[in-house]
RNA sequence: GCGGGUGUAGCUCAGUGGUAGAGCGUCACGUUGCCAACGUGAAUGUCGUCGGUUCGAGCCCGAUCACCCGCUCCA
């Protein structure tokens, strides 16, 4: 089976292919950014698609949402992203390793400070007493800087003049618009509780280690779906959503073998969150192998609370225009009741939606995609490399090829690929021999070929080749379209 | 960020101070009637980047950038 057991090899693979290049490549790279090349793009989009598709297009409890990465500051300041997106880090003075200062330990396995996410300026100016931590890296124990706060938001500006310019960020996940939008979609779409809101974008994160190829980049895409339901239906639909979205990767093709679920501990979690679960890929790279695809929250009404909170405190905002110089007002004794609440006509209740939130990489995925459909065989004694992807996320559907570059097959390939290409993602190639042209498709991934030989002359006929069983078939040119709708299931 | 490793043609790599190489791939022409066939020919290099040593640097030295492995982390 896959033989690509090194993430050098995966690396080699995609850029000899054209999956994916190192961003800016004749400049020397830039760290931890890296560009789809032409057969990338299309695994990539296909795999958007499939997403948008199974929990947008096939559902009707789902509408999406396409949101702008900047956003108002106070949304970060609501959701906490503005206050508590960060690391405490301190340094070691023997040997200036930079570690988080709740991974720290003291001597036998001790106990660790939990400083992740928290109040940042207030964890700064806190005493630490680091004294008894033991450096992971030189062994060296309580020679520590002062730990500092590592922002893990991009910052950028807006407006024309310095004098109004303001201080924005980058959105560090796609979410927070989807409940800054929650009031708009219930409004305009008359949608009811239990619904959910998607969105596919990018989101930006100035994480502290990068490395392993797309797999973290500090620039990434992401799918999620906050889906919005009644209190006390939540671990109902947790469980739904979590076998929902595994099975997606099992529809698409993935093997069941390397993929699994890995549940968080109590301590593992956010305060805000009531259970997680990751979906995670056996990766061939990496310490441990299994890296997490997707994760699975039950977030509770945390979010919409926050937000709530954020519009009480817009007053603030005028006075400043600086999140970091206010504070958050407390929650209204009536939130229950407040904007972001909803209406059960059924009930006659009002509350605030609990939140079951699938988030996936859509980056992650396609690696894991591509990894998984990698595979070597034999035919006839020689090797075949092939990428056995599911018909839709295949970057190309079908190659359509003359048998040879005479006779006036040519004309009739290039009438079949006129054809069809408005329809399916084609490739024309008249160039070599037949076998080669078979086996470059097989390396893209591309389910099936179509030979156009001395018999479709008088017949009318193609040969349909598949990638994985070698086969082929004898379809009429008039059927043709159907016969791959059918085949590929598009 | 730390420790270790790597960087030469599109890819895989050889090249230990004296003319820049091989295999595969790509392209052209011929041949070829179903699985990487064959023949002939061709194109392709800031030797990661910048600086230093030297008569001379892909090779030695320094810095830097990027990637990989480990520590770590997460969508």
């Amino acid at each position: 089976m896959a033989k690509l057991t090194k993430l050098d090899d995966i690396v080699a693979l995609c850029k000899r292919r054209g999956f994916i290049y190192q961003s800016s490549e004749i400049y020397g790279g830039l760290a931890s950014c890296y560009d789809y090349g032409p057969l990338g793009a299309e695994l990539k989009r296909n795999v958007r698609n499939a997403w948008w598709k199974t929990v947008v297009q096939m559902r009707d409890d789902i509408v999406g949402l396409d949101c702008s990465i900047l956003m108002h500051p106070m949304v970060w300041k609501a959701s906490g992203h503005a206050d508590k997106f960060a690391d405490l880090v301190t340094v070691c003075k023997k040997c200036s390793t930079r570690t988080r200062v709740d991974h720290l330990q003291e001597k036998p396995g001790g106990q660790q400070e939990h400083t992740e996410h928290v109040a940042i300026d207030a964890e700064e100016a806190k005493e630490h007493n680091l004294s008894k931590k033991v450096c992971p890296s030189c062994g060296t124990v309580g020679q520590f800087n002062k730990p500092m706060a590592f922002k893990l938001m991009f910052e950028t500006q807006m407006g024309a003049n310095v004098d109004d310019t303001m201080t924005l960020w980058l959105r560090p996940e796609t979410a927070q618009g989807i409940f800054a939008n929650f009031r708009n979609v219930l409004d305009s779409t008359r949608v009811k509780v239990p619904f959910g809101i998607a969105q596919i974008g990018k989101s930006f994160r100035n994480e502290v280690t990068t490395k392993a190829f797309i797999f973290r980049t500090r620039e990434f895409e992401q799918a999620e779906i906050e889906f919005f339901c009644k209190p006390g239906t939540d671990e109902e639909w947790y469980k739904h959503w979590k076998d929902f979205r595994f099975n997606w990767y099992l529809n698409l093709g993935m093997k069941k073998e390397n993929l699994r679920f890995r549940d968080h501990d109590k301590d593992e979690l956010a305060h805000y969150a009531k259970a997680c679960v990751d979906v995670e890929y056996k990766f061939p790279f990496g310490s441990g192998d299994w890296q997490e695809l997707e994760g699975i929250a039950n977030r509770q009404d945390f979010d919409l609370r926050q937000h709530q909170r954020g519009m009480r405190t817009m007053n603030a905002w005028y006075e400043t225009r600086d999140v970091t110089k206010l504070q958050l007002k407390d929650e209204a004794e009536d939130w229950i009741k407040g904007p972001l609440s909803y209406f059960d006509e059924e009930s006659k209740e009002r509350f605030v939606p609990y939140v079951i939130e699938p988030s996936a990489g859509i980056d992650r995925s396609c690696l894991a995609f591509l990894v998984d459909a990698y595979d070597e065989d034999e035919i006839n004694g020689e090797q075949r490399n092939v990428l056995r992807f599911h018909p839709s996320l295949a970057p190309i559907k079908t190659g359509i090829f003359p048998l040879v570059k005479k006779d006036g097959l040519p004309e009739i390939a290039r009438n079949i690929y006129d054809e069809l290409k408005g329809c399916f993602a084609c490739f024309y190639d008249e160039k070599g021999a037949v076998g080669r042209r078979y086996r470059r498709q097989d390396e893209a991934g591309t389910p099936c070929c179509i030979t156009v030989d001395g018999q479709s002359k008088e017949d009318q006929t193609v040969t349909v080749r598949d990638r994985d069983s070698l086969k082929q078939d004898r379809v009429n040119t008039a059927q043709l379209k159907n016969y791959l709708r059918d085949k590929l299931g598009l």
